[in-house]
RNA sequence: GCUGUGGUGGUGUAGAGGUUAGCACGAGGGAUUGUGGUUCCCUCAGCCCGGGUUCAAUUCCCGGCCACGGCCCCA
């Protein structure tokens, strides 16, 4: 038997519908922050990425060339494509726009648990609109969605990249790079990310900054905790000569708006270290992660960038977003649910509306046809016996397809212009006149 | 990129160098030709692939593939 490829996933019912409900959520809450849907196709020009991420993503991609030659992609993030869209179609839309967009994204890598080769990824951005408020903003709609999704004891992380950038301006770091290598801020940039101390301070001397000099960076890179630790920082940058302190206030600004904007977190802490890898971050950047996820537990992640540039659009940037780790969260749902002894894993999953099945009994089927139809038209869901069971058969199947009623018509009823009515729930069973009114009276 | 564990019907499992490969759930049919969620009977369907060791391998060994983890990375 031939299997899905590696990395991919089938969705079944049960499944699928919780992943709607899912997704009804979010766009729900998407729509109350003002977000229209968007979609993108699923391949894109190789071009595309590689001017977004480097040449290095290419191995990372599921790239190929087309009949005619051309290099594409599968998509590995959303995010680009959205800008890519904007640029060629949305040019002339009032400012700012407020898009969202869900779908598949391919990564060729190993997939481990929470990370899969095509996985799912649900984002939004405010796209002609920087600054502090449109941050507030964005942050606010990802809470607001892990919220009202039902995730517990998750974590926000929020930093600002420009105020180590500031940091570094002050201690003579270049954003230039110098015969063709990486720029120096850049190069402590990643090694702060990557929590690299050691490599840092190498670095550092290697930059003929002295150690003492380089305190505050380090003091700065030390801080940890909630709000407060603004102050703490604002204290250190008011130390350093030269510093440019307009990225710390307007995270200031960002926190305030955010708390107003949405319930506080469960646990939100400061972190100014937090890069989030690449260099067209230019803000606020934020992380949420559940620990219950273990190794893999960030279920979204975004801030500020400037992207709009790769498409002569400078004016627009930057731009500030987030993409959710759909797969993840739900994981993180099943874990926790399954943590407390919870049925429902996202809310509204379960249909609790009435399910009729319609069994046509003995006679021929043609004649609860048109009953069925009206039923359906009605609003009702109606699954039409298909096999001709016996009646035994039929209930039982009634039963275990979870019909809340069921309709049968058996040649008595036809004889009588009724059908049978039974609440599978309560085992009550009544005749009606056979027609829509008189079906309808015993279905609540 | 490194690394750990595992692969028996559709699902979950038992088992042993030579077995009619057992059980449960499931699905289909019957007991019951107008009544389900209980019971009884029957049927369906399996040892991941390739190579090696052996008289004999689904069982032991090696490789592959697949699955589940832990690091690295992660737009």
């Amino acid at each position: 038997m031939v299997a899905k490829p590696r990395g991919t996933r089938d969705f079944l019912p049960k499944e699928m519908a919780r992943r709607l409900a899912f997704e009804r959520i979010l766009d729900d809450v998407g729509g109350r922050h003002g977000f229209f849907r968007v979609q993108t196709p699923i391949f894109e020009t190789l071009e595309l990425f590689t001017a977004k991420s480097g040449e290095g993503v290419v191995g990372q991609l599921y790239s190929f060339e087309d009949k005619g030659g051309r290099h594409l992609t599968l998509r590995p993030e959303m995010t680009a494509p959205v800008m890519r869209m904007v640029a060629e179609e949305l040019r002339n839309e009032t400012k700012p726009l407020r898009l969202s967009y869900f779908g598949q994204c391919y990564r060729y890598e190993e997939f481990k648990k929470g990370r899969y080769r095509e996985f799912f990824q649900y984002g939004i951005e405010i796209i002609g609109a920087p600054g502090p408020l449109t941050e507030a903003e964005i942050v606010a709609v990802a809470v607001n969605m892990l919220s009202e999704a039902g995730v517990k004891n998750w974590e926000l992380r929020i930093g600002h990249v420009g105020i180590l950038k500031a940091v570094l301006g002050a201690l003579g770091l270049s954003t230039k790079a110098s015969d063709g290598g990486e720029a120096p801020m850049v190069t402590a940039m990643r090694l702060i990310d990557k929590r690299d101390t050691a490599g840092l301070e190498a670095f550092l001397t290697s930059q003929k900054i002295e150690r003492a000099t380089a305190q505050p960076l380090f003091d700065i890179q030390g801080l940890s905790g909630g709000i407060e630790t603004l102050e703490q920082a604002n204290t250190i940058l008011l130390s350093i000569d030269g510093v440019d302190t307009t990225p710390l206030d307007e995270l200031r600004t960002t926190c305030n708006a955010l708390s107003a904007l949405a319930q506080t977190p469960t646990t939100m802490s400061i972190d100014l270290t937090v890069a989030r890898g690449l260099d067209y971050y230019t803000g606020m950047v934020f992380e949420i992660h559940v620990p219950e996820l273990g190794g893999e537990s960030q279920v979204l992640g975004g801030g500020s960038y400037k992207l709009m540039h790769l498409f002569g659009l400078d004016d627009l940037d930057p731009c500030c977003g987030f993409g959710l780790g759909f797969d993840r969260v739900l994981l993180a749902l099943e874990a926790q649910a399954e943590h407390e002894g919870r049925a429902e894993i996202v809310p509204g999953e379960t249909n609790s509306e009435p399910s009729i099945a319609m069994i046509p009994f003995n006679i021929d089927p043609q004649h609860v046809l048109a009953l069925t139809a009206g039923l359906r038209k009605a609003g009702y869901r109606v699954d039409l016996e298909l096999r001709g069971r016996k009646i035994g058969k039929a209930m039982s199947w009634a039963n275990s397809i979870g019909a809340t009623h069921c309709i049968v018509v058996g040649p008595q009823d036809l004889e009588q212009g009724q059908v049978t009515v039974k609440n599978l729930k309560t085992g009550e069973q009544n005749v009606a006149e056979f027609t829509l009114d008189g079906v309808r009276s015993l279905i609540v």
